[in-house]
DNA sequence: AAGTGGTCTAGACCACGTC
DNA sequence: ACGTGGTCTAGACCACTTG
């Protein structure tokens, strides 16, 4: 069942390449102290690229905010670039966000019970009565003190997860599902409410792992191409070492 | 200094009036019990634009978790649309966002206080020190129970605030803004975080407003189109009442 | 092979800001 | 008047899915 280890079939398009040009020359640029990028025709005709390539990487960079784009004046690196740390639509990579925010990672894996499917799950998933799921408890750490608790929910039925070591199940879900299974996710719908800081403890076996009083949550359905529901995530995160961060645009009436 | 209450300036792309157009058209398939629109060329030929218009309208809605699109096979209306409610991206109009949430909306002042600006506020808006703010309290009602509470920061200097009612100061603030400062605010830039649930009762004379045992937190800082910083809000969501989602692409690697 | 969405191009025109 | 970003077009080719 396994896959070939090989290749995680990497394939860039002009724009993501020419969009990680610009973020190399935006960071040059911050180092000497300049702001103001050149205009979007002088960039397409650097990068030998059509300006709608180079529009498009704009877009993408605009979005994760690091820059701002005014019309009439041009574009312009984001002034307050060094505290937009994380945002929520890339984050899935829970090392990477930790890293971001400072702190040295670390991840243990706490528990992994299989259980019977709760009927909501059922429903997310799209199982069937008596369909049993793999609850895997997972603690980040943010410089050796825990900082956010993961639990992911498998069916059973994907692959035989006894085989499998807590040292490879620290890997992110997406690449054990790819790895194991062979499905490939790219997409998931996530609900974010909050919790009182007690709530995990029934996740970590009694322990207060994360301390704080309150909690943000993460609730996730994670989807394969077609649109299949594949697993669950549910994350609780202690917002004192996770912040997340993100550009709205005001839409004008 | 008051502007001229007429025309918000509508102006509408060609890509908007097709996402509308397109917005009202699902809601008919649905209501038939379709869940597969006709193909890019199809639209843009039945609508009369090119194709790259119709792929920005689709591109909209899919951002809005409206519809998915599947590489190879077709584009397809979101099966949980109906559990997709609020999303964070346009989450400024708390009236809708509660109506969206299936509650009716309403909202008080409860308290508008000027105050000398702390230091990090005096950062966000670029204020000198001494510089006074307008804090205004509002809290919003769901069913007439209490659901979020607002709390906007305006600089003492953009109008005299005296001069208004609360029941004009209960309108969005950047309705506010732009009424009486003549001023547009074009995005913001918003940090999320949590608190228990007791954080808000100094803002609302001990009394226990939200009644929750954690809160949601929004704080933002809205600027115009020259970048220029206008006012704060923070605003602390009970998530029993509002929850937000979102659709996630996963960056492949 | 046919149909679908994804990317890219070259060029046009518009709207906004500055001089 | 000029430079900038914003929108739109028509057409090409690629990548994925299905028959």
């Amino acid at each position: 069942m396994q896959q070939s280890p090989l290749a995680p079939l990497t394939k860039k398009t002009l724009s993501d390449i020419a969009r990680e040009s610009l973020s190399r020359y935006i960071g040059q640029m911050l180092n000497a102290g300049q702001t103001k990028l050149p205009s979007e025709v002088e960039l397409a005709r650097i990068l030998s690229v059509s300006r709608t390539t180079i529009r498009r990487a704009l877009t993408d960079l605009e979005g994760k905010g690091t820059i701002m784009r005014i019309h009439g004046k041009g574009t312009f690196i984001n002034p307050n670039l060094n505290q937009m740390k994380l945002d929520l639509y890339t984050g899935h990579d829970y090392y990477q966000l930790i890293r971001k925010s400072g702190f040295e990672p670390g991840v243990k894996v706490l528990s992994r019970v299989v259980q019977e499917a709760s009927p909501l799950q059922r429903s997310d998933l799209g199982l069937k009565e008596d369909d049993q799921i793999l609850a895997l408890n997972k603690v980040y750490y943010a410089d050796e003190k825990p900082c956010l608790l993961c639990i992911n929910y498998f069916p059973q039925t994907l692959y035989d997860w006894d085989t499998l070591s807590d040292e490879v199940l620290e890997a992110f879900p997406f690449e054990l599902i790819q790895e194991y299974a062979g499905i490939r996710c790219v997409r998931d719908s996530t609900e974010i409410t909050t919790a009182g800081g007690n709530e995990v403890m029934a996740y970590t076996m009694g322990e207060d792992l994360l301390q704080c009083d309150s909690l943000l949550i993460l609730d996730s359905i994670y989807y394969d191409n077609n649109n299949t529901p594949v697993f669950l995530s549910k994350t609780y995160f202690n917002t004192d070492y996770i912040k997340f961060t993100m550009i709205r645009a005001i839409e004008q009436i």
